[in-house]
DNA sequence: GCGTTCGATTTGAACGTTCAACCTGAGTGG
DNA sequence: CCACTCAGGTTGAACGTTCAAATCGAACGC
């Protein structure tokens, strides 16, 4: 505005490779060198153009590279615009998990939406020849999925979490081993002194649900404790939802317990029990699946999932994808834990309290550590 | 592969603008100007170009024009990594929408997280600087935040959900007007026959929270039956909160309705509820904030905000600014409005269930089936 | 008839980076 | 001594687009 130094060129503007290579005597292509090879140049002059960066503040123009290397930086992940939401969707977990692990590595995570079940394969075109990501997380896999097969057919990387059913060759996804998890659920309920152990599931069909369900059915029967009548799948319907839960509780009895595939077929037991007068943990253990907001808000114990080192374990595979490190021989299956809270405690503080006045919560519901027993 | 016509290049990459230049018998910078100028091109060539782009499936490289242009096309958002999750986010509806509206604009979602507290600042700082972004959307405002502020000083264009408080010169922002919504509940509540109308919301001090309190102070004044007594607010301890919420039921009595200035609250008052024996709606109406998913599931009535209609306007903003288009002269408040659901029917389903517990009006006395004197 | 304006289109250059090829000097082996 | 390699470094060119300026006719005003 005012006075101006004409000497040097009087722009705000931020540093370039070229400047940076100026201010340490060497070359353009030295400094993108030291960025992207740094075993090809000398320590000393490394040193030297870290220097310059630092001071001057140098990034890389992410678009300069894009466009130079025909290929983004980014990856795209479908977020399900399809009207009503899950219930504590964990995939919105997911999501940021994702971004936290794309950090570190140097890479962005762009959303889309799609409303229509085949649209994803439009707009992986869209992005693609728009050069505005360069592969894809998937989530939510099936049967029968669309997208692996698309994907594949044009070469584009992606990595998915959930397991890809029907292209055994490829192996770059992640997943829980929800029966483990189940599995894990029922020998807590038993150590915790419940029995017997009831299932509250899905529909046989899916297979995260039928996975699921065998955790239940293995664990129970290495424990001598199987009983096939002990499960319950209630219908959509929340009424008829609720008369079913209402039957499996009673069938399991005081003294027993129920895992669940869900938090949310958890709450719904949650609610039928508190309308029965009956307490979560104190008269029958109850554990979720996904461990949400939900479970932690209620003090429900849940399944809880390592997304962070799913996302992680995802991004490697494709950012490690050019420097050698390759997926591994088969999908991975990461053990979910266990987390125990007051609906799978005997000694719940429920009892403690005054009898007329049953309470939701305990006194730790809101700190995260339990401390106080053990 | 194998055969091969030496006359053309061969390769099975993407159309460029040159290559639909040469086609269409135009210059690279008419077909430019078609997509970007149409007003500056001839309707006959036009048609010639576009019937070409068509043809050759042609989309324009971004990282190419971001170069040239010196602007990202894509926005950031932030996700708040910050521990535990909020109950039913409203945040990842309104990333959905953002996203969905952000496609129909031609711009695109790129998340981002942070832990601590300034470090959104410095995250700002490395993402413009890669340029991948070229703006940003901020969400969960508050007084003093150093966002705005920052965002101004270096020029960098944003918009905001939710009200900046702090810069009356700053009006690209929209809300939701929440007393409006608590006050429409009250009426709401009101025209299905409840009375008296409680509330139940957060301490005073924060900006969300007053207004919507003031939504219930004036609605219910305006019908006359304002009674300052019926409202509570709840301490985070959650066990403090269940006994807060259970003395203003008591205050309200059966036939009465308790508003609440969120969903989590309305929870808490519809646990406390069932484990008195009460049924929201039947006995006593409830009202949440947000319509989560969780209201959705157990049938919570609940103000539900308008998230597509928000994000779009908000991205206009950002993307119209060079079209002219500008912010208008003050923030904007948009009118939530009132999902009914079971829990405001007196009507409601509940009533046809057995009544397995008697309504407890006399709390001290009735005792649930557990009936052990620790 | 001639300078002027204007619409429509073209051309050269540039955005900032990395690829591919090239250069240089020191060390190596015979 | 010569051919060779090799580490360290440089240079021209290119990625695909848009900006800024130039070109070209045709229409216009006087």
């Amino acid at each position: 505005m005012t006075g101006r130094t004409t000497v040097s060129r009087e722009r705000a503007e931020r540093a370039t490779l070229v400047d940076v290579a100026l201010a340490a005597q060497v070359s353009r292509q030295t400094v993108s060198n030291v960025l992207n090879n740094p075993g090809k140049v000398s320590p000393a002059t490394a040193a030297k153009v870290r220097f310059e960066i630092d001071r001057l503040n140098f990034r890389p123009n992410l678009a300069a590279r894009s466009l130079r290397q025909r290929k983004a930086n980014a990856l795209g992940i479908e977020l399900n615009a399809t009207g009503r939401h899950r219930l504590g969707n964990i995939q919105d977990s997911f999501l940021v998990e994702l971004t936290v692990a794309a950090r570190e590595q140097d890479a962005h995570i762009i959303t889309f939406a799609v409303e229509d079940y085949l649209e994803p394969i439009s707009e992986y075109e869209r992005l693609l020849a728009t050069q505005m990501v360069s592969g894809f997380v998937l989530t939510n896999t099936r049967h029968d999925d669309p997208r692996p097969a698309w994907l594949r057919a044009h070469e584009v990387p992606f990595v998915s979490f959930g397991q890809v059913w029907d292209d055994p060759a490829f192996t770059a996804w992640a997943d829980v081993d929800g029966g483990s998890g189940i599995a894990q659920g029922v020998r807590h309920l038993v150590a915790q002194g419940y029995a017997p152990i009831g299932y509250l599931g899905w529909p046989p069909g899916s297979p995260v649900g039928d996975d699921r369900r065998s955790g239940w059915v293995s664990a129970t029967t290495d424990l001598g404790i199987h009983d096939p009548a002990l499960q319950e799948v209630p219908p959509q319907d929340l009424p008829a939802a609720a008369a079913a839960v209402r039957s499996l509780l009673e069938r399991v009895g005081n003294g027993g317990a129920i895992v669940c595939a869900s938090d949310t077929l958890a709450f719904i037991a949650f609610q039928v029990m508190r309308d029965q007068g009956q307490r979560p943990g104190t008269d029958i253990g109850l554990i979720g699946f996904d461990d949400t907001d939900f479970a932690q808000e209620f003090g429900l114990t849940s399944v809880q999932q390592p997304l962070a080192e799913i996302a992680q374990t995802l991004l490697t595979y494709l950012t490690g994808a050019e420097s050698g490190a390759v997926a591994p021989s088969r999908g991975v299956l990461f053990d979910p834990a266990v987390i125990p809270r007051r609906s799978t405690d005997h000694r719940s503080t429920d009892r403690a309290r005054p009898a007329h006045k049953p309470v939701t919560t305990d006194p730790a519901g809101s700190r995260t550590q339990d401390g106080d027993s053990s």
